[in-house]
DNA sequence: AACATCACTTGATTTGGATCAACTCCGCAA
DNA sequence: TTGCGGAGTTGATCCAAATCAAGTGATGTT
């Protein structure tokens, strides 16, 4: 079954028994989503919590004024809104909204719920796995008040790097897995600064055509980013 | 028993038992802290969580720059480091030190692990503490990257309003709990910008008077801070 | 083929907050 | 009493990023 396989290639249930997630797999639900489509919106009751099957889910939050900005971008793999289940006020604090076709798999709060109570070790592994989201966003929190945003753009693309290829000479490509602006939205600049941003990346052997990004020297972009 | 009654109060520990409330009792430590003393650094393993009895304890990161980020200023009753004590890594991703002197409680994170897998009930009061300090750092994030300075240091007024003293006429007093400075670094923004920022606020009522800050009307205040 | 639209890029101007610097006020110690 | 240092304010200048504005070059549509 597709759905087992999925879950088990999550980080949250790395450590879970076969057994335990053929009873996951078996009370979950997978979703389709078409680009741009609301998953659910800041106040709603938070009555699942989701895992990324393909596509990019965006989770944002809209000011009074309209103006929007990215909590984070989650992609295939990753899990989200496991705190907002677990909150006081088991309402989704955030608005998630897919930024292209995507699927998901949702896991109903009750059924996550009962498992919890079973099995304690299953707690301590999402403990973990929300610590790990925590962690995050206190370096999110360091990235936009103490570096610039060249800084941060390159951040970004070393953060991309790891997940894509390297060739033999050291010398990397990234794909970006998104539209520009959104990528700019996600760092708290404008499009016009993130384009400024990549410009002034360049003598860091960073030249983009289009989606595809290279970069001739990792270790000089990271040392400029104040990374790794 | 003294340290049994402040547990007791503690967000964390609201809906636990009289019984397994002693235990953890038992398995805690006081410990005082002078002005400034570090409690633990960044990369330490995550040993303990804590409980703070008195006092304001900062948890900060220190860039290589040598530049200060507060994450958060944690207050009486209130915990802190939970999540670290779950993360993989089992390692603080913080500094924390004591602004001025403080007593907090110390509870080791083998007890606190035996504990959940012993209580499920348990577990999830855990992870909707860790839940509400993530709505926090969601909230801050918001805040840094979408609000002036004037803004961020209203709402923190009305923040620290909540707690305190409200006249019958709706004329609020705020006596500040620790340096301007602190607070400052706390909003992310400069201590020069912090005092202009707070001029700026006089139309809306806001008098400063060393620490201690009278608002007149926090209706106006909530409205301009965009918050509420 | 003509046109609209979207996803950027590039240029000119403005601005909020940082930086640098001087100064006041207050507590405290010799 | 004087003198020192820390906390906070105020003023002048600078700079990174936002804003406003115009232009390019793909992609799709009638």
């Amino acid at each position: 079954m597709e759905l087992l396989q999925t879950i088990k290639k999550s980080p949250l249930f790395l450590t879970i028994d076969e057994e335990t997630l053929k009873e996951i797999a078996e009370h979950c639900r997978k979703k389709k989503l078409y680009k741009g489509q609301e998953l659910f919106a800041a106040g709603d009751t938070a009555e699942n919590f989701y895992i990324i099957l393909s596509g990019w889910i965006k989770l944002s939050r809209i000011s009074r004024e309209g103006e929007e900005i990215i909590i984070h971008v989650f992609g295939p793999g990753e899990s989200f809104a496991e705190a907002a289940v677990f909150s006081d006020k088991k309402k989704y604090p955030v608005y998630a909204q897919s930024i292209e076709d995507a699927e998901v798999i949702e896991i109903p709060r009750s059924f996550f719920i009962k498992k919890i109570e079973e099995d304690s070790r299953f707690a301590l592994r999402l403990l973990g796995s929300i610590s790990a989201h925590q962690h995050y966003l206190v370096q999110q929190l360091e990235q936009v008040t103490s570096r610039t945003a060249p800084q941060r753009v390159g951040a970004f693309l070393l953060r991309f790097c790891k997940r894509q290829t390297e060739n033999a000479d050291g010398v990397m490509v990234v794909d970006l897995p998104y539209d520009k602006a959104i990528i700019s939205t996600r760092l708290s600049i404008k499009p016009e600064t993130f384009s400024r941003a990549l410009a002034k990346l360049e003598p860091y052997g960073v030249t983009a055509d289009k989606r595809a990004i290279t970069i001739k020297s990792p270790e000089a972009l990271a040392e400029f980013c104040d990374v790794d």
